[in-house]
DNA sequence: TTGCTCCTCACGTCACGTGAGGTGGC
DNA sequence: TTGCTCCTCACGTCACGTGAGGTGGC
């Protein structure tokens, strides 16, 4: 998918100095694995808005939470999951209420029907 | 809550041995608030089923994730949370399958009503 | 009594952050 | 050229596992 609005890059000193970080430890946590930035074709670090938010998390985890880098892995990959479910909840509960709204409609409908009957065939 | 049935305590050399670790390191777990054995009168440990498996996962995290404490902290919580959104997902699928059978019953109703009429007042 | 338990202290190992040192290309 | 970048190596610090040592009560 081409990209559509150019997004600020920083080289590895910037993105550094943003998340007040050592340039060295960023190079860490790309080798472990925790951060990809992109590369130019002179090979130098790339680091996008995502890049350093994702640091910033890291720096959270590792100096608030005194969290190791492979627990900042899991933390980050369970979060993710925790996030996608969250939202497939979210979009069942709107679902859910719409079929409601739909049911309460039907429900209103049915009072032109002898209620009887209604609970008749409704029951299974 | 009374316990309806007796469950296996054991103390900590048991304990230690179930999960193959150092009696001191799960001192140590205990300390660091990953483990909550309960206590004889005489204050001797007591691990629970519960404890020993939650022990495993313990050990599961730190050995083969190389994962310390505090991650593994982080992991069991994000874990618990994952597992109980999971839960509540699974539930409310239940809730909108039943719901879309009565919604099913409800349409077959209204095939007795003047399809024009229905359309024009579920509309909104 | 013996063998466990409780606790604290200490030490070896390893992960991590960070600096040095040497290189090369915008 | 200068100032950045790339990389690897090394070292200090700290968390963790584990053993020692001394205690007390089933």
């Amino acid at each position: 998918m081409a990209q559509r609005f150019s997004e600020p890059l920083f080289v590895i000193s910037v993105a550094a100095r943003l998340v007040e970080m050592h340039p060295q430890t960023l190079r860490k946590y790309e080798r472990e694995g925790l951060i990809a930035p992109s590369r130019t074709s002179g090979n130098l670090r790339l680091y996008s808005d995502q890049d350093i938010e994702r640091l910033r998390q890291v720096k959270y985890l590792v100096e608030e939470r005194s969290m190791n880098l492979a627990g900042v892995q899991m933390a980050l990959d369970l979060t993710r999951e925790l996030l996608k479910l969250r939202d497939k909840l979210d979009t069942e509960d709107e679902e859910t209420r719409k079929i409601h709204r739909e049911l309460s409609n039907m429900l209103a409908m049915l009072g032109h029907i002898d209620q009887e009957e209604v609970r008749k065939q409704t029951r299974q």
